[in-house]
DNA sequence: GAAAGTTATGCAGTATACTGATCAATAACC
DNA sequence: GGTTATTGATCAGTATACTGCATAACTTTC
């Protein structure tokens, strides 16, 4: 680490760029941007995205649960479907067991879509790993997953894996 | 009538938790959660206090400067200065030289509270982090800076170092 | 020095992401 | 079986993050 001059500081001891929290939110600006390029034909959200590939290895799903296997927070869930509603990819009904819930499912269409789409999301992947040498690329994914799972529950949408 | 999935493809090949984009995004979820959580008394967010960061090394900046040194969207550092002007954080006025830019300067309140903060930041820096061993801490910075870095030019809001 | 181009900002509109409050339906308790 | 607690969803409100258009001020060009 450097060596700062305590008595001329003027502003913080550390750099943004050596940040963890600021590295992650550009680094989260640069993916957004990169799969918003990839998957333009689509017009489709990485978010959009992600539940659709949560709701297509699940028949009907409740909003809560989606959140939860999304990590997404359960007021963004509703909002999302709400969309996604409107644009035909899925549909939702009031749940038989327990009417409070509101169940969601891929229509075919958005079932299609979100198979189709699945090149063109890994290429964002792809793109966005690419300047790191193979093994750098499972190092850095090894430290977020031990990141994310250890801080899990931290955050209002902490994830949970579905039982299959 | 339900078994019949297992056995084809209704969904995409990589769980949600094997994508960097996904890992990212609940990194940066964890990471806002955890900056609002030790700053509470402060009642101000990581972008803003990035804004600070910036403003407390410069006299007076104008916003598309702010915007590229703190990686910030500038139709966003618009709002986010409005925002601290409000709280009597930053002063605004049009530049003298050239009369379309607004340059924003910290006030003696908001240069104090900058570096008042600045404990609580590392704070949930270190929290955020903590999870890792100290060599695995190093190499993650290194991995996300050579990422960000390397995808600089590619997001809307590319950093750009600003001149000491 | 006026037309043309560039630049800094602003504004409208969309999409996350969260807090806190409310409401209705279900579950738990005694 | 009725009171209480919990749960799933919605709504209002705030704060990022971005696109595209508009405007005003500066710069370039001829």
């Amino acid at each position: 680490m450097d060596e700062v001059r305590e008595s001329q500081r003027v502003g913080p001891r550390t750099e943004l760029d050596s940040r963890p929290g600021y590295l992650i939110r550009r680094l989260h600006q640069i993916h957004v941007a990169m799969f918003l390029d990839e998957c333009a034909e689509y017009r489709l959200t990485p978010m959009q995205y992600a539940v659709m590939t949560v709701l297509a290895r699940r028949a009907e799903l409740d909003q809560i649960s989606i959140a939860s296997e999304a990590g997404i927070d359960r007021t963004n869930v509703a909002d999302v479907l709400a969309r996604l509603e409107d644009r035909g990819i899925v549909t939702r009904r009031t749940g038989a067991k327990d009417r409070r819930t509101r169940l969601a499912a891929l229509t075919p269409e958005g079932a299609r879509i979100t198979i189709e789409m699945e090149e063109s999301a890994l290429r964002a992947q792809d793109r966005f790993l690419a300047p790191l040498p193979a093994e750098e690329r499972v190092r850095i994914m090894t430290l977020l997953t031990t990141l994310v799972d250890a801080n899990n529950e931290f955050s209002r949408a902490p994830a949970r894996k579905g039982r299959d």
